[in-house]
DNA sequence: GTCTAATTGAGAAATATTTTCATTAAAGTT
DNA sequence: AACTTTAATGAAAATATTTCTCAATTAGAC
């Protein structure tokens, strides 16, 4: 139990009848740790440090089953590169991309959930969730920019 | 120029010295009649009905080029499909999935532009663009719950 | 029409993902 | 703790997706 993401994670695992394996847990508490937010081949070589013999199609299987419980979001920043991280309790965030470096922070001001009851309303939908990604460029890159310029 | 947004990318990758060829024109006039989200391989096979010939490297080629001129916006609703859209003049929307039947709908609602200059001072950040998807069940798949618990 | 460089299509190559199946191991039962 | 059952795993093969290479084509400039 690395720490309560980790923790929240395992536990919905085996409340829904799956087997908690060593591959497994040393997935998840990988995810709990990452602190970015990490695609799949970072992902495969983190887990492969405490876990060498771990095979691919495991992390794959694993991913594809968080995502489908529910446990583990998945996010494009870019085109083609998908990106996950560990849904933690409590905790409702958005991201921040710079279109310039790539870097990701996260932010937590939420907008959405004041419209989401008109939304409903209007479209009648049920609204069970909802991922918001904002793009710009970082302080950083937008000095670069003005250097470019001369 | 079958509409609005055909012409605007076309006079798009004009403007940056990009040539205006058959395959291209053909990829954004499919992208621009497309009500839906096409994914890559609707993409190509719709073309492919009206231009034969087109190589699938010449859609990959072409669909990195809009995207990176923001001209065309990919999104994700699952996790590894993504979904193309023609960024239309004067048109902001979001995206509402199903959770059950994967229909996607679009609403106007934008409550972000409220909270940006917010985010932007807190953060640094200068923002430029922005996406938001929100996922539920449709009116049908709610019935079908339902249904399904008897 | 001619010229030039960008673009294209076909196929090869490189990557990424899924499937198959014999083996392993988690969790329940005695 | 040994026994049993069945899900889960790893390795390799099979697929699928995306990128690259390069000779041939063609848009746009003159
Ligand atoms: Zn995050
Ligand atoms: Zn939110
Ligand atoms: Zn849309
Ligand atoms: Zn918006």
């Amino acid at each position: 139990m690395i720490n309560n993401a980790s923790k929240a994670a395992q536990e919905e695992l085996k409340r829904k009848g799956y087997k908690l394996t060593g591959p497994r847990i040393a997935i998840i508490n990988y995810l709990a740790e990452s602190q970015e937010h990490p695609d799949m081949q970072q992902i495969f070589a983190g887990i492969r440090a405490e876990y060498p013999g771990i095979g691919m199609a495991t992390v794959y299987r694993t991913l594809g089953l968080l995502l489908e419980l529910d446990i583990l979001r998945a996010i494009t920043v870019n085109k083609n590169q998908l990106l996950y991280e560990l849904k933690k309790p409590d905790d409702h965030h958005h991201h921040l991309v710079c279109t310039g470096c790539s870097q990701i922070i996260e932010f937590g001001s939420c907008s959405f959930k004041h419209i989401s009851s008109e939304i409903e309303t209007v479209t009648r939908y049920s609204i069970e969730d909802h991922t918001l990604e904002a793009y710009g460029l970082c302080p950083q890159c937008q000095g670069d920019f003005q250097v470019e310029r001369g």
